[in-house]
DNA sequence: AACATTTTTACTTTAAAGTGAAAAATAAAT
DNA sequence: ATTTATTTTTCACTTTAAAGTAAAAATGTT
């Protein structure tokens, strides 16, 4: 009875429950732009999406081993950020590299 | 007098003192995959490719605060292997946090 | 055999990630 | 309006692992 699929939004402590971290984690992530949760007053509401965002965004950290940094470049990286500094020879240069990765 | 032009290889030492690491962080960014220099029998010898690679490298690392897995995990993504295992619902949720980012 | 480079092992350093607890802020209740 | 309760914020701390390195052992070259 954790979420009840008709409610919009879930105020932090539970979905920090649900994630199975310290609420004072989300505030952290907030701190780092990662999370926007909707604010009636003073207090949060985290919607589905972003339920699911924070779940997926902790898979790339503990599965694949990313840290928050890379994750807000990951995102910035859809609107070219992290390329668009990267000359034009080296981002030639990473197809030789993935030559030699398998996948 | 460091970097001859006309060189096409440049072995371990050279390229250390250049990026101004020990050479065994070399030997440890070849243990991720992170580049492949050229061996001519055991000895290595790294391109300018290869020096301007690191150097980048160096940069997402020390400028941007990126982590050596999602570097890999960065270059892989020109194989669409991150994105790919991103659920299409929660690709659709970035444009949302886009918007938030300023650049 | 002598030399140089590589590999391995295990260690150090550093900072990211997360959290606890108290203080501050805000809303609600009486 | 004052008190009570709840959430947020701040500060400082802990934990953990990434990143890098030193030293010794191994290996290949000449």
């Amino acid at each position: 009875m954790l979420f009840d699929e008709n409610d919009k939004s879930y105020p932090i402590e539970l979905v920090a429950e649900f994630l199975g971290v310290n609420s004072r984690t989300l505030y952290y992530y907030e701190k780092f732009r990662l999370v926007y949760p909707m604010r009636r007053g003073r207090k949060r509401y985290y919607s589905k999406a972003d339920i699911r965002w924070l779940k997926y965004m902790r898979e790339l950290m503990y599965e694949e081993g990313m840290n928050l940094k890379s994750i807000i470049i990951l995102i910035k990286r859809r609107d070219n950020v992290v390329l668009g500094k990267c000359p034009d020879d080296v981002v030639n240069c990473f197809k030789n590299y993935l030559m030699h990765i398998r996948h």
